[in-house]
DNA sequence: CGCATCCCCTGCCTGC
DNA sequence: TGCAGGCAGGGGATGC
């Protein structure tokens, strides 16, 4: 998917189009997505308003007049794309570069002033779900969410507690969304090479006994939380086959020190590394094995 | 409970 | 050029 930058670019983009939209009618093409729709998916929508668009972890959060809220999740392939009466895609938001087969838009929002947002997912991770502002905390989806990595309350002694004992990898650790909410394979990598370490090693192993928190936590504490940040500020185009709507790729012409880079030289300017590319829990780690130890 | 594996689905890329 | 196989941003279900 769109990671939590990409998401957080999206958000950005749907705001001013859906905050204070009346929704006017919602078009459900083909209700198997990752699960189901809710029931009367549409008609619960339908005569809302939207009164602000937030995002938690990689879920967008719709809040809804009536005290409701719609939960959207990109899955690995879902972006939106905005039509406005006589005007082209509005700048700023993700669309699909390629394969944005109006077969997989798989809902279309309609607001009251005549913009349609439509929902395109070819793989079809994605879903959505309805929820209640109140119980939004205590919700399935929400009720096991992790830290968030934008903030300093990702810091070094939360990560100590969240590690101690832990037999399974650094890797593994930082994609579990329990722990920190909104992480993904990309920024993973990305986040260990920039605080040298390495995602084979065990994440009880950078926890002292005590449970005490250690430089090196710091170090991925500050890594994580600049990592997301500069995608963020980048406008979150890690995906290469994500364009936003002025065409421009952003993000992804910087590359990534790491991730996708097996086989090039390691981009610390001390370091005579080769970046390597192992499988964990099934799903592709690039890092250095010289300088993240 | 912690942890690893498998799977959902479609499209793109590589190699034969 | 066609086709098979591998791989992809996520994360829930299952089984040890």
């Amino acid at each position: 998917m769109p990671e939590l930058p990409e998401v957080e670019t999206v958000r950005r983009g749907l705001q001013p189009v859906l905050e204070g939209a009346r929704i006017s009618a919602v078009t459900v093409r083909r209700p198997d997505l990752r699960f189901p729709f809710p029931e009367r998916f549409a008609e619960r929508l339908t005569g809302r308003t939207v009164t602000g668009l937030g995002r938690r972890a990689k879920y967008l959060v719709g809040d809804l007049d009536d005290g409701s809220v719609l939960l959207m999740h990109l899955g690995m392939s879902g972006s939106f794309r905005i039509e406005r009466p006589g005007e082209a895609e509005t700048p700023g938001v993700f669309h699909r570069a390629r394969g944005k087969d109006a077969a997989h838009d798989h809902v279309v929002f309609h607001t009251g002033d005549g913009a349609a947002v439509t929902y395109n997912d070819p793989r079809r991770f994605g879903f959505m779900a309805l929820a209640t502002r109140a119980d939004l905390d205590r919700h399935p989806l929400m009720r096991h969410l992790g830290r968030e990595p934008t903030g300093n309350d990702l810091d070094a002694a939360f990560l100590a507690a969240a590690f101690a004992g832990k037999a399974t990898s650094l890797k593994a650790a930082l994609l579990d969304q329990t722990i920190v909410a909104g992480l993904g394979n990309i920024y993973v990598c990305e986040a260990l090479w920039r605080a040298g370490l390495s995602p084979l090693r065990a994440a009880g192993s950078v926890v002292t006994k005590a449970g005490a928190p250690t430089a090196r936590l710091g170090r991925l504490a500050e890594a994580i939380r600049a990592v997301i940040a500069d995608a963020i500020a980048a406008g979150g185009s890690s995906l290469r086959d994500y364009v936003q709507a002025d065409g421009s790729l952003g993000y992804f012409q910087h590359r990534f020190a790491v991730y996708d880079r097996e086989g090039d030289p390691c981009p610390r300017p001390t370091c005579a590394g080769v970046v390597r590319r192992t499988v964990q829990s099934g799903r592709s780690t690039f890092h250095c094995p010289a300088c993240q130890r």
